[in-house]
DNA sequence: ACGCAGTGTTGACGCTGTCAACATGCACCG
DNA sequence: CGGTGCATGTTGACAGCGTCAACACTGCGT
């Protein structure tokens, strides 16, 4: 044992932490496995955490980044020259990055949304969210009167489907048929957008 | 004590889990503290239910119900002769009655949401949303080439807007503010699917 | 009158989060 | 250079949880 003090012992049981809310969800983050994944006893990450609480806390931000980063991505991944059909394929990709992060990484998506307690943990991917629909509005493809609130209705649509999808009572469905009903989704939340 | 058999037992651990999962949402519903509520010992609870999670589903069961009586009651208020505008007037009614009920029992819904693996659980609430949309179908309300998917946007929207509102990033808005917020999501609702 | 199936109880096990007491070793101060 | 204090890791304990096995009571059908 090279040393009994460990030196970064609290990013280790973060990336085990990380790793336990992936595979099994919140309640398989539990402290005294993500010890023993680290090699370490039970009570060695009550150096680093308070309690069990603010170790989920650090994975939920983890989730948090993920999914602003799946958001930013797909965002940047547009080749489209004309203003207003970037913006609106802007808008469907930001939506369809957010239900896709949630659908493959359910467990951690379920963490990142159980520890949220203001918009401010979320400040990345709502950022990203506004983004798109200020570029929707600057360009003409949604009219001004439609814009307050935007973000609550995108957001909402797109999260209830999450939400449906991925743990809840449609989480049954086929793939290809899931995808074809977020397809629909996206097409009425443009209608709900535009005049 | 009357007797040792205790007649009823089922009905009492129900009663109490539910009491609990009201209070405390899906980890609130501990087995031994619902015999203990029961006034009857632990383990009493396993001659009536497998386990932890056929008491829990029992209780989901009991959430599923409330959640749909609300949505009926709400409709069955509704005073509106004009039948495109009541059907208009029901979508909304069924939507608001949806959210209302998520965020007046965030336990209970919080549970029958944990618990629920296919549609028919929730036949009850769905099939209300079903009738009011085959409504603004029949009545012209909604053009039939909208009709497809429609249940799937509309509970996604609704939906979204409760878990974010309830125990999500959202739960610090106003009552005040809230409301306005559910206008304007119901509206958008509408808009999508009116040509 | 009796025995048996249904229902409730007691006690145990291993798991969890958390607290208190103890051990270790690095960094700094004399 | 030698000691010491503080950060960090360990050990052991406790209560609470879900669950299993063994036991106890009770009332029903024969």
């Amino acid at each position: 044992m090279s040393s009994y003090h460990h030196g970064n012992l609290r990013e280790v049981l973060v990336d085990a932490a990380v790793a336990l809310g992936r595979e099994k969800g919140p309640d398989g983050v539990v402290l005294r496995e993500v010890a023993r994944r680290s090699g370490v006893s039970h009570n060695a990450a009550y150096r680093h955490f308070a309690d069990r609480e603010e170790l989920l806390a650090e994975v939920a931000r983890v989730g948090h980044r993920e999914l602003a980063e799946a958001m930013r991505a797909r965002a940047r991944r547009l080749r489209v020259k004309d203003p207003r059909e970037r913006a609106r394929k802007r808008l469907r990709a930001t939506g369809q990055a957010y239900v896709e992060y949630a659908l493959a990484e359910p467990g951690l998506f379920a963490v990142a949304f159980d520890n949220v307690h203001d918009l401010g943990d979320l400040a990345g991917a709502y950022q990203e969210l506004v983004a798109a629909l200020d570029e929707c509005e600057a360009t003409g493809y949604m009219p001004h009167d439609k814009r307050p609130g935007a973000e609550l209705t995108c957001w909402a649509s797109v999260h209830g489907f999450a939400m449906l999808y991925g743990r809840g009572p449609l989480s049954g469905t086929t793939k290809r048929e899931r995808d074809a009903d977020l397809a629909r989704l996206l097409d009425r939340i443009d209608d709900s957008l535009t005049p």
